[in-house]
DNA sequence: GTCTACAGTTAGACATATTCTCAGTGCGTA
DNA sequence: TACGCACTGAGAATATGTCTAACTGTAGAC
């Protein structure tokens, strides 16, 4: 069972308090947080945070593979630690995102666009989560 | 063959000429502009155009159904004359949106997913739009 | 024609998300 | 210890979108 502190390693990351702090909460994170969302939460930890160290944690990981982000929420950009292929769910009255696993939904023709040379793909999904 | 006046009224818009200038643009653009392109444009016709005109009969246009908003490029909304279901390709190299026929692909099992009422979906596609 | 009320525009301020800048800090290495 | 470099923090700067208040244009009443 990896650590944090492995995983920043392996990914040739610079193992900092702060960013250690930042990846325990956002690698866990199953909310799709918002960079102000991260911060909010880390800044419990980690008091003396800055919001421009979030942004620059953020961008690392995402430029290391720890994260990717996703351009389906208005307004803002949203970080999400699985980085394997899935869709998202956004429900329109929350807000909030939702994982969806890739092989819940079949897409085809994808790869037969003549115009378009795809590299990937998602299905972005709105309207209520149901109560469960 | 409807006019841009005739449109604006069929939807209950008061047809100012600042409307009518925005309107002539973005029902005819296939490129997906952003409200500060379509105001760069506008501008050239109605140099007093002010950009909260445009971010107000933009979002105008909206609510009367004429445009929608589609959230599938980093930083900014893109509004969509083509209001009927369908697709979109995003060219990661140059940012540029296209439309992707809803016909050209099928999604299955969206409406089988237990947890989220769908109310609608679309594929978000990214990769490099091919020469033609 | 004039007046009034209201919708719409303008210019700039404001709020939010994100990135940039620069001084300071911490760490590894010589 | 000194030095170099990565990293952080605080605040400035930038981009997008919304708000505010003064002004303008129009329709309808008189």
């Amino acid at each position: 069972m990896a650590t944090t502190l492995d995983t920043l390693r392996r990914h040739h990351i610079a193992p900092t308090p702060q960013r250690l702090a930042v990846a325990d909460y956002v690698l866990a994170a199953r909310t799709h947080p918002t960079a102000d969302e991260v911060w909010a939460q880390v800044r419990k930890r980690c008091p003396t945070l800055s919001r421009a160290t979030v942004y620059n944690t953020l961008n690392l990981f995402v430029r290391k593979g720890l994260l990717t982000t996703q351009v389906v929420k208005e307004g803002t950009l949203v970080f999400d630690p699985h980085v394997g292929a899935h869709h998202h769910f956004v429900d329109v009255r929350t807000g909030k995102v939702y994982d969806v696993p890739w092989e819940a939904l079949t897409v085809s023709g994808a790869q037969a666009l003549r115009d378009f040379d795809v590299r990937d793909y998602q299905v972005i999904l709105r309207g209520h989560k149901r109560r469960t």
